[in-house]
DNA sequence: ATTACTAAAAGACGAGTAA
DNA sequence: TTTACTCGTCTTTTAGTAA
């Protein structure tokens, strides 16, 4: 039975070009790349050897090790892991949670000109006037904190009427086929567990949503 | 200090997609899963926990475990690994020896039209007459065992004079910027630790090569 | 310098148990 | 069912030694 510790020996001897031809390695120096002892370097090339994994030729200042295929071939199964991994979703955050009610100043913001030609400028399309408040599943709340580390789109304040209107912030995001964003007002403290959609469309009606309703939204890193 | 055993664990958790947001676990299933105990896979959560490389949540039936950012660039610098072994070099092979005088064969061989034909269309390049004997240093030969495992292009052989000249397989190399193919022939039996060698051009005069200079050949897989 | 053995020390594992 | 503790066992590791 192969361990993880021989995995990741085997690993070592490929990086360095056993898969291409025999290195010269010795037990010390196999063993400080590894962080253990000679002995037990000694003693994982030994294992590998028997589970045919890897093909040795002693010589009295180190031995020459080469990956088999059989070696190659259980390396590359972990490289496909890997792959699958970061292969494709690995840029995508999901948050879930429960369509409610909000304070309907969206729906006040969204009708504001100097707001609206922002969003249609970084969003590419003209916001409908009014948003969607989502309560967050608390599994959600960890990947909502995550959002904080990836990088938003600026939405600028401005002044209009005496009066001051702030910042804001917005990540590009989708639910189901509809791309929206997540707006964050900039100054004022948000709950963490509620996220507001912006959208080219009334999503309650689009989507025949009501209150309680479960939905998931997605972000691209 | 993190161990493969840890990064096996952490691997899976992040397959199951806990790079995008949390996956529901139990102790038990994570350990049928890595084929161990429900007892040590609930020590692996909690040690990758108090390494920060995944975050958790206890529920009454399991838990959910979301892998953080340090954890994703420690999968991500195991990935990097993998890639720059199956990258690029991963289908090269490297055949070293010396130089030796071979019996003379391979000139008048190669002197004859019908291979010469199949070498100019298989190869893409006429063969000088005469071919570059090479003993194989002791290390190169699993290499050259390897080299029986991948595809070599068959040369066949013809009738001519009430003669029956035999067939041949040969395979594509290069010696430093030199396209050249590894030549053998089909039925005789070659001794393992010669290779021969046609090239367009001859390789002594060409590189300044006498009896026991080194050599190393390249085999694209 | 090597490799690889033996034997003592360390550490990991999993059964049992409690919450 | 869970998680996570304690504790006895067993595996793994490393020091020491020989070749």
């Amino acid at each position: 039975m192969i361990v993880p510790e021989e995995i990741q020996c085997l690993k070592l001897i490929a990086r360095m070009g056993g898969c291409q031809g025999p290195v010269r390695v010795s037990s010390q120096s196999l063993g400080s790349a590894l962080g253990i002892s000679p002995q037990t370097a000694s003693r994982r090339l030994q294992s590998l050897e028997k589970q045919r994994l890897v093909e040795r030729a002693l010589t009295p200042e180190g031995q020459d090790i080469m990956v088999t295929p059989e070696g190659e071939s259980l390396l590359r199964r972990e490289y496909e892991d890997y792959c699958r991994i970061f292969g494709e979703n690995h840029h995508r955050y999901t948050l879930r949670g429960k369509v409610i009610t909000g304070l309907g100043e969206g729906r006040y913001y969204m009708s504001l000109e100097p707001y609206r030609v922002q969003f249609e400028r970084l969003l590419g399309f003209s916001p409908f006037p009014g948003t969607l408040n989502i309560r967050l599943d608390s599994r959600s709340l960890p990947v909502r904190k995550r959002l904080e580390g990836i990088e938003w789109i600026r939405i600028d304040g401005f002044v209009a009427d005496q009066r001051t209107f702030g910042s804001a912030r917005c990540l590009p995001c989708r639910i189901g086929d509809v791309r929206c964003g997540i707006v964050v007002p900039g100054r004022t403290h948000y709950p963490e567990d509620i996220v507001e959609i912006v959208a080219p469309v009334g999503l309650r009606e689009a989507l025949g949503l009501r209150d309680g309703d479960e939905l998931a939204v997605e972000v691209e890193k």
